[in-house]
DNA sequence: CGGCCATGTCCTCAAACGAGGACATGAAAA
DNA sequence: TTTTCATGTCCTCGTTTGAGGACATGGCCG
């Protein structure tokens, strides 16, 4: 099965700080970077807020307390997820699919990866689209020139996620190996079909 | 194995609770259509073995004993429900475009919203990587002419997926109102421009 | 016509989940 | 220094999940 956090292993992969005592702020955010982490790798529904305490070194309960709950807690990790995320539009597209395609780390797409391991989850979905249309998908709109703006950011958007979610997630054979660079003028040539201005 | 269906008709959605006698393999069948709509509906972790046998009216414990385990029964459910599906490539992208952008039921494209609501789980992830790359992809890759040709259709498979994702899925304003007409020609030119020959 | 094995139903179990209240404690405020 | 309240810890509860074994029953074969 998957690894299970042990509890005498409380630190988070990033935070090699152990002599944290009583700091609100500090906890908080020990918090949010776990549960980042949890959700990223194991989608909303899988991810346990035991789990997420015990990687942030944190007693779950206080996961309550300061969230609220489960669902308040994946609410504030999908704003920041969402913080920085890959640019798309004209200009950005060639890098855009390098990214996808070649680059091994999705750390820049961490929000989108949440987000495709999150979507069985009704209520998750709703948080996603709504933080993914104000945040997200309003800047890549605005780098867009010509009609339908919207609706070709929103595709923009799903075509890179749907790569994302085929190799990534699903882990296609045909996205994981081979000669990825001869693939990326494709996605390229994809992306600059829908941002270009006709 | 008898071939008979004499004690009702083929099982419907919503089907409350029909008059079962003996037949195994009615039941068989009803079981894997009932599982196929809520493997649609929630995904593989949400869906209950409970819920399904409710809605086949089966007993749940029947469904260990005929397929295995949840597991064995998602395994024969994807494969069915990747029979038939959505086809693209040269000549089929118009229709693709339209079918996942105007049409408001994701009926053949079954297989994707099971994929896609399941893909959180590790295991269920797996099962239909191995099914999607045998029978899909493959279909999608002979369809296609010049070099790449597995990576390219893993590609189109990728688009349509996240364009689904985005819209059935996340639902996402931009892609769920006002003219999805328009977007039509930019989705079939970025569908062209990957399965085009170069 | 009667036996019998496939078919269907019921029970339980162990584990994991989210959420909540009571209590200890340390660090800042007076 | 003393007070005090935010901060952190532990407990339990009720629910749901997948899975397994024992028993009733009915349709087909002998």
């Amino acid at each position: 099965m998957s690894e299970r956090v042990s509890s005498g292993q409380p630190r988070s992969t990033s935070d090699p700080v152990p002599p944290r005592r009583r700091d609100a702020a500090a906890t908080r955010e020990a918090v949010l970077l776990a549960a980042r982490e949890v959700f990223a790798e194991l989608g909303y529904d899988r991810a346990g807020i035991r789990d997420i305490g015990a990687r942030a070194g944190v007693d779950a309960r206080l996961i309550g307390r300061y969230f609220g709950s489960k669902e308040g807690l994946f609410t504030e990790v999908v704003d920041l997820a969402f913080e920085k995320t890959m640019m798309m539009g004209p200009g950005h597209n060639h890098q855009a699919a390098r990214s996808l395609l070649v680059d091994s780390t999705p750390e820049p797409a961490d929000g989108m990866l949440i987000a495709l391991r999150s979507a069985s989850n009704e209520r998750a979905a709703a948080i996603m689209r709504d933080n993914l249309e104000r945040n997200y998908q309003r800047v890549v709109t605005d780098g867009l020139a010509g009609p339908d703006a919207a609706g070709r950011a929103a595709l923009l958007i799903a075509v890179c996620s749907g790569v994302q979610l085929m190799r990534d997630i699903l882990g296609n054979r045909a996205l994981a190996t081979g000669d990825l660079d001869k693939l990326v003028p494709y996605l390229e040539a994809a992306l600059d079909a829908i941002s270009a201005t006709p």
